[in-house]
DNA sequence: ATCCGATGTCAAT
DNA sequence: TTGACCTCGGATC
């Protein structure tokens, strides 16, 4: 779930939802009782996406709350005629007439002073979600680093939001080595990729998953109907190591990089300098 | 009933 | 590079 397109809709409902509204504030389960206490009662102003954090801004609370998932959070919202399964525990729930937003599991879930959120967004990379970023300060990084795409794409100073599914579908979509030196980028290619990713992304945003298959690209040799996996939209290499690549048959491979499992087609995307 | 992996990140080594 | 942390659901016994 969590990559940057997630955190940009639930920043959307939460705002749809609640901005403008007073909340009623919790922490079942616990852990941010002091936090979810002190915007109590408050007006919840407006929600922000930066990459994979949200932030929540309350009507006369200096503090902002800064909320990210991880792998494991989720957030889940309800109206008062659903009927929902309890499922584990809650750490932070928002209340507003018959609106419920309940937060699950997140990594972080806690009070930022404005300081703190500067210093939060001051090391995040541009974001493709957001109209204000700027792709060059991701170029100056690439263009200056050693670091193999594949780990700098997953960099959340180089960009944010990128996680480990938009990370191995835009190098497929490109047919880049993973590890190739972020210094032997060229700039038009670049180019190519933060327009691409600005595309996928708000594509992700809309439809709520990662689906980077596109018709153009199906390829009708395969004999294959797009289909749903399970983790979600139609996809090229993530998680498919050991089947066919979609376009060339080649079987797509996998292997840890940057803490994460990459899965690439060695023959689509160039030299298999990657064997290790 | 139990195991294991997961769309993430950080600190410690 | 590894371990720790957050939690759930699907696979496996």
């Amino acid at each position: 779930m969590p990559e940057g397109h997630t955190l940009h809709r639930v920043a959307a409902e939460l705002r749809d939802r609640f901005a403008g509204r007073i909340v009623t504030s919790s922490s079942p389960q616990g852990q941010f009782i002091l936090g979810a206490a002190r915007v109590d009662a408050h007006r919840l102003v407006d929600v922000d996406a930066w990459g994979k954090h949200v932030l929540v801004r309350f009507d006369g609370v200096g503090e902002q709350v800064h909320v990210h998932l991880g792998l494991f959070g989720r957030w889940t919202f309800t109206v008062s005629e659903d009927v929902v399964p309890v499922v584990g525990e809650v750490r932070w729930r928002l209340l507003s007439e018959s609106v419920v937003a309940e937060l699950r599991g997140p990594a972080a879930c806690e009070l930022l002073s404005p300081r703190e959120v500067a210093a939060l967004l001051a090391r995040l990379g541009p974001d493709p979600l957001r109209d204000d970023a700027d792709p060059d300060e991701a170029w100056h990084r690439i263009s200056a680093s050693r670091a193999p795409l594949a780990t700098l794409l997953m960099d959340q100073a180089v960009v944010a939001g990128i996680g480990n599914v938009y990370r191995a579908e835009v190098l497929f979509r490109h047919r880049l080595q993973p590890d190739l030196p972020g210094r032997e980028l060229a700039r038009s290619t670049w180019d190519a990729i933060w327009a691409d990713l600005v595309n996928l992304m708000r594509d992700g945003v809309r439809s709520g998953q990662i689906d980077t298959v596109r018709p153009e690209h199906m390829p009708l040799a395969m004999g294959r109907e797009p289909r749903d996996d399970a983790h979600g939209g139609e996809v090229y290499v993530y998680r498919r190591s050991g089947m066919p690549c979609l376009v060339c048959g080649t079987i797509v491979r996998t292997k840890a990089v940057a803490g994460r499992n990459l899965f690439w087609c060695p023959q689509c995307q160039g030299a298999d300098r990657l064997t290790g």
